[in-house]
DNA sequence: GTTAATAAAGACTCGCTTGTCCGAAATGCC
DNA sequence: GGCATTTCGGACAAGCGAGTCTTTATTAAC
């Protein structure tokens, strides 16, 4: 898998988050019933991003997550650098240590240019972006039936 | 990780034997012991490829793994299909069941650019490629030190 | 035929990710 | 202050990939 569950959970969160949060403080439970996914689950994940300063969080009758900053202002790379690390973007896809430049494998090269296009995707989508897919797209965050 | 272990070892092997094979059956111990991997694990990736008949094995002395067709007739995309699926290539980015260009996920478009590049990479790298690339460009397939 | 070498196959352990559960701390509401 | 609601945090269980070990089957060499 390209992404870890606790980061795709995160960041179908986090849209949800910014397509239906209106500046409200929304508990998880609800957001966890409205993907699907296991409520204690998606809290890990979501304290993650809480964490690295991409969501806050009020405890309390009237609490929940909200986005710590304007949707636009959030990157899908931001999301996934603060659950699954830098991995996908900097390690090698044939496992080696210390693969780059330098000492590279025999895919390096064209394995860089697919990172490097994973990266620019991820940086330059932000979850305003990904909310109005939802609301004018008609594009769904979770799965069917 | 985009790739198994057993994937990364099957497909590091497969390079191993085009660029080391020059026709005979290499020993399993003899891959395993240039890459620096488990034996009894890279067995396994192996034994999938025999059975995908992207190698071909045989018992006893003088017995090992060979490539059961020329080198430049086996892509890499064949290797990561025996040994991992076809998950890499199809799987939506945020792991939802039937994301296709009907019941998109608001990634969908941007991620189906990648995994094509991906596919379209994997599909035009061959065995012999790679093999001339630890030759000539001195590429390596094993960990330093 | 005997022996040694080697792949094939399955049982087993280990560690990490995923998922569950419970108690503690905070906070709004009465 | 008391209560209900909600996040926070840790402990625990389950599932799966990774890795180890043992046995069996096959084959070449003598």
């Amino acid at each position: 898998m390209v992404l870890s569950k606790s980061c795709d959970y995160g960041l179908r969160a986090a849209v949800y988050v910014a397509a239906h949060g209106d500046g409200r403080f929304v508990p998880i439970g609800e957001i966890a019933e409205a993907l699907g996914v296991s409520f204690h689950f998606l809290t890990k994940a979501l304290q993650r991003l809480s964490q690295h300063r991409i969501l806050t969080s009020s405890r309390g009758p009237k609490g929940g997550v909200a986005l710590a900053r304007p949707a636009e202002a959030i990157s899908v790379r931001e999301v996934v650098l603060a659950v699954d690390g830098d991995d996908l973007f900097e390690r090698c896809v044939l496992g080696l240590d210390h693969c780059g430049d330098d000492h590279p494998c025999p895919l390096h090269g064209q394995w860089k240019a697919v990172k490097a296009e994973m990266e620019r995707i991820f940086t330059e989508t932000n979850l305003r972006l990904l909310a109005e897919r939802m609301e004018v797209g008609g594009m769904r965050l979770t799965n069917l039936g």
